[in-house]
Parts: C-alpha cells; structure tokens; sequence
DNA sequence: CTGAAAGCGCTTACAG
DNA sequence: CTGAAAGCGCTTACAG
C-alpha cells in the first residue's frame, strides 16, 4: 500500500480530469451519466475515500457538528443524567444520517467553551446539552450568537435569548403530573426544584403545578418547596430530608427530575414513610431508571429520540439555511406507574421489554 | 467581522513571515522566546485559532479520535449500558487533554463500519466500545487491523486477537463475586450470562466462577445455566423466568451484568421471591442503577475512569509510536450491597453522595 | 533564528 | 459536458 488513494489516481485510470472526478463524487449534474458511472465503479474498487480536511479547508465548512455535553462540575462521571445518553444516541443517528460528523465534549459550565470549535472550523455548529445554570452562561449563549456562531440549546425557550432551543413542554408536563395527583386525593403537594431562571426548565415545571393548583382552587405553601438545582439522587435525598425536617404536613411531592424524585424516595423509605400510601411521588424525564425504581415512579415522558431529531434537523437548517430558523417545543406525556397508587398505564417495563 | 483571522493576519500584525508565525505557535524552538510572545499575544488579541483542516491537510493526520459505540439493533436508546456512557465521559475528557479531538458514532455491528474513519482521515484512531457479539466482529477487526488502522477495544484480550485491548480483569471479578456468594453459604449458584466466544466477557466471568466453585469442590449445575448474550433488564427477566421454570433448587444467582440482575429481580419479586432471604444475587459493572436496585445490588466495579484513561492513552501511544503497544488490565473490585444479605461495605450510595 | 516557496488533496469559477 | 488553473490555510524542508 503506497498511502492512501487521491482523486487523481482515480482520474488516471478513468481517463478523465481530476476535476472531472471531483464532480462526478459529488453528484455535480455538469458529469455524463457514463463518466460518473464509471468514476464511481474505479472509487469503490479502489476503496477511495474524498479527504475530509481537504474537503473541508476548499469548502470552508466541516460538515461536523459538536455536542457540548455540560455538566455539574461535582457530579461524578457515573451520574450523567441518562436522559441526554438516550438523546445523545439519537443526535449521532440523525448526524451520520445528514452526512455530518458529530464531535462530542463534556464541558463544565465554567469552561471557556464559547470560543474554539467554530473558530478552528472543527464544527459548523453546536448543540447545547445539560442543565446547567441559565443565568451563568447566558452571556456566553450571547457572545456565540454575536460571533454568528451557529447553536441549539436544549431547553425551555426564554425571553430575550440568544440563539435556538429545542425543549419540552415542561409547564404542560408538570400541569399533567400535578392534575394526576389531584385527581388521586393529593391536596398536600409539595415541590422539590429550583423554580427560578436559573433553571428554566425547572421554573416551567413549577408553573405547570401552579396552574393546576390553582384550577382546584389550592395554592402551593411556601413550607411544601424546596429548591434544589442539581438533578441528581443525592440533592433529591437532602432535599426530601430537609423537607421531612420543617414537620409540616403533605401527602405528594413533585420532584422536579426523577433523579431527584429517586433519592427523595429513598429519604422516604429510611424515615418509614411509605409510597404511595403515605406519599406520592412524582419525577420527570422517564430515565430507564423509573420504570425500576421501587416503587415504579410515575413521571413525564420527554420524547429523546425525536428530541434528538429536531435538535440536528435545527442545527443543519439554521447552516444551511434551508429553512427559517425557529423554536421547537416537544409535548409531554404522563406515564402513570405505581408511585401515585394509580393503577399504571404500562405493565411494569413493558416499555422495555417491547 | 471580515471572515477569520489567519495566520497571515498575524504576520503582518507582528512584522514578522506567515512562517515564523506557524513556528511560533507549535512551539517550535526555532523562534526566539521574544518573537514567540508576540505572535502568540496578538493570536490570542484577535482570537486566532488554527484552522483544523489546512493543519490536519498538511500535517496528515486529524488530531482526532473516534469512539464506535456498538448496540444491540434490538435494543432502544435509553437503554445504552450505562457503563459505557461514563467511560464515554472519561474519554471525552481524557482525549480533550491530549489535544485530541473526538468523534462519535453509534453503530449496529452489521454495520459497514470497519472503513471509513480512516480512510477519509476523519480520525487517526479508533476506540470500540460495546458488548457486542466478538465473533461477527472478528474479521472486521482483522481487516481493520490489516489496513494498519490503529484501534483499541474495551473488552477482554482473546487469543489471536487483532488489535489491542483494555479490559478488565473480568476472571478475577467473577472469582471474588462467587468466593462472597459461596462464604455466605450459598451452594447452589446459578449463572445466567452467555459463556462463550460470542461473549468474551461473560465467558471470563463464567471461568472465574467455575474456578471458585472448583475451589469450593463444587461445580457448575448445567441446569443452572441461562445463557444469554444481551445485556439488558429485559433479557435477565426473561432469563429468570426460564430458570424458574426449570424447577431446579438454586439458593443464589450470579448475573453477567447489573441490567440482566436488575431484570433477574424483577422476574424473582414476581414470583415472590425474596431476594436475599430465598435467592441471594449479584451483577457486574456497578451501574448507578445498581445502588438503586431494592434491594441495592452487590456487584463488581469497573473503574470507569481509569478505563477510559487507558483506552485514549493506549491508542494515542499507539498512533506516535512512542512506546510499544501493549493490552492493559484493570483489577475488578467488590462491591457488597444488600442483595447477598451480607453487610454493605458502603452506606447506600454514599459513593454517589460523597 | 528567519523567510520564500512548495505542497497537502480537494472544489469550483472560468474558458472552451 | 470537460479540462486547466487557482486557491482554501496551514507546515516544513531548504536556503540563508
């Protein structure tokens, strides 16, 4: 093997120019049927690949994407939030399937992210992943925007941003899951999230439970919320213990994730409480972990697949501008398991097990 | 903005050739100490980053490493091993400091993914990660291998294999899990797990538990054998089932993975079982969802951090020749929860809380 | 220590 | 429909 084959090797034993083979590669309708037919035979033959740094460096465009995956710098690998996983398979598929390769980082939120791929032209675009705090990296969402970088964020959109988001219907979602408990008796709801901009998605959850709250003529107590930022199983078991400790009735809790409703669970579980009988509990995202957890936990079902579809699909229009670029928002779905006493809409896992 | 700053830009900033700047900024000792300074204080003035390609173009090779994670086409995206998304996460990271960037791809093993990385100089490297089956990938591998494309594998090293692989020491691990399971009394161990060259982590750990049941002069009941090659929750419920039905006497069960236990245990609180009073289990990986378990499940760790470490530093050394390539193995470590009935060596996730 | 020049492998405007 | 030529932005042997 004498290094890799070069589009002129392929012109020589074609017959043709090398430009004539460039074109016929990429479908260029200025190539007769014949001559791309062939030039197309000899490239296979000869497993010949177009170089992409070549490529990329005449086009001035890379033809890649990045995932900036962020994270809590205290959380350990482990904890990733198994819900951006499931999205992060989806997003690879939709990639290879759009001819884009895709780039992936893990990032804390305090990182200088904001400036090196598209300066080096390693991705024509971004995507934003994680749950991070909004108000901390909002100026830096500016600035990419200000540098013409193109991104999409995940997540609720928000007055005043930069850029685009993909997100779910998170006010729907915790609309849904608080009328479930309603409609079970619950009148007691506490909440365990951060119900402010500094998680949007959080805050929108929260505006969701207020609505229905207030369509029964209840109001949520100031006693009933705690507000915990980090979704993870170990902020959810504080934060339950915290709650536990101000001793002031209630009979359900909306967790703002269920990593968060799982450690609150497990609070629950060690001061004797029993759920649902005593407390219902609900999470969000529908991580695999759910349908396991003991018992079952009812929450809302967030679309990763099709999440991960509309975040390339908005990516790769916002670059090529295809089409005008635009928001979009995904809906909820509320899937009942036995952490309400409800009598769950799936067999246990039959999800899964399909 | 009139486009990217280039390194001509800087040159004429600094009165210096678009040479010297290039010098400057790979720090070549060809430049004086004083010249260098300058340049790089006007590079980082206009925000001047080199342009991957022209760099990658000229320098013939990516400074870019691929990560194919491999699926069971049958399996859906939320239920990606765990395992491999945080060793993805030390990867990711790993590779970051390098200087390496990194692709990712998921990929069916049917897949024609054995060319095209390399030859379109996307990456310089491969790292392959997934239980797939090993011996549908075994020519590709071979081919890869001939092609002198440089690629690592998580997974045991398996006799005339091509390529190098890190793995862990899934023998020791599958010793320790049944020496804890037989000091606890348990005779009759079932194995569910498929011990073959299809999978040649299972089969590892299968070795490793017949060696201490040899050691215990016991041996294997073929009637306590299920093997199953998916590692998924639904493959180990199924897999219990089956076991179940056999009707054979078994006081412990030892599971090839934590989703097949996790699955096994749902398969065995549905036929009322008690887990550990009648039937004691374990798993292997240590996935979050195995502290989480009820009851939280004894199982075998696999440093995840420092095996992604070693995926990236294998490869990289591998790709500049600087120090003979060679397999590394990472010790497997014990991790005693409740579902043997012995006493945890850990509160329940306190790892996880720190 | 520095500069002028060649060249990595493509794509595409230009000319026919 | 095809070819000759320029050029994307670097890196590095060569000459000084």
């Amino acid at each position: 093997m004498k290094g890799k084959p070069t589009s002129f090797d392929i012109a020589y034993k074609a017959g043709v120019s090398q430009a004539t083979v460039s074109r016929a590669l990429r479908d260029s309708p200025l190539v007769s049927e014949e001559t791309r037919r062939k030039i197309k035979a000899i490239a296979k033959e000869i497993n010949y690949k177009v170089d992409k740094h070549a490529s990329s460096l005449r086009r001035q465009q890379a033809q890649t994407l990045a995932v900036l995956l962020f994270e809590d710098p205290t959380s350990d690998d482990s904890l990733i939030n198994p819900f951006f996983m499931s999205m992060l398979a989806s997003i690879t598929r939709t990639c290879a399937r759009a001819g884009y390769d895709l780039l992936i980082s893990f990032q804390q939120l305090s990182d200088d992210w904001h400036a090196d791929y598209q300066d080096s032209h390693k991705a024509d675009g971004l995507i934003l992943l994680g749950y991070g705090d909004y108000l901390t990296s909002e100026s830096k969402l500016a600035k990419l925007a200000e540098q013409g970088t193109h991104f999409v964020r995940w997540g609720p959109s928000v007055a005043g941003q930069a850029g685009l988001t993909v997100g779910c219907d998170n006010a729907q979602g915790g609309r849904l899951l608080t009328e479930h408990l309603l409609a079970l008796g619950r009148r007691k709801i506490a909440f365990i999230g951060d119900a402010s901009l500094h998680c949007p998605e959080f805050l929108d959850r929260h505006r969701g439970y207020e609505q229905a709250l207030k369509a029964a003529k209840l109001k949520p107590g100031k006693d009933l919320y705690v507000p915990v930022a980090d979704s993870t199983e170990a902020v959810g078991y504080e934060a339950m213990n915290t709650l536990l400790a101000r001793r002031k009735p209630f009979n359900a809790v909306f967790a703002a994730s269920d990593l968060i409703a799982i450690g609150a669970m497990r609070a629950l579980a060690e001061q004797g409480k029993r759920v649902p009988e005593d407390i219902a509990v609900v999470g969000f995202d529908d991580i695999p972990m759910a349908s396991f957890a003991n018992p079952a936990l009812t929450t809302v079902l967030q679309d990763t697949k099709l999440a991960g579809e509309l975040l390339v699909s908005t990516l790769i229009n916002q670059i090529e501008k295809k089409q005008p670029a635009s928001n979009a928002m995904l809906p909820a779905k509320l899937v009942i398991r036995r952490s309400c006493g409800a009598s769950p809409t799936e067999a246990p896992s039959a999800k899964r097990a399909k």
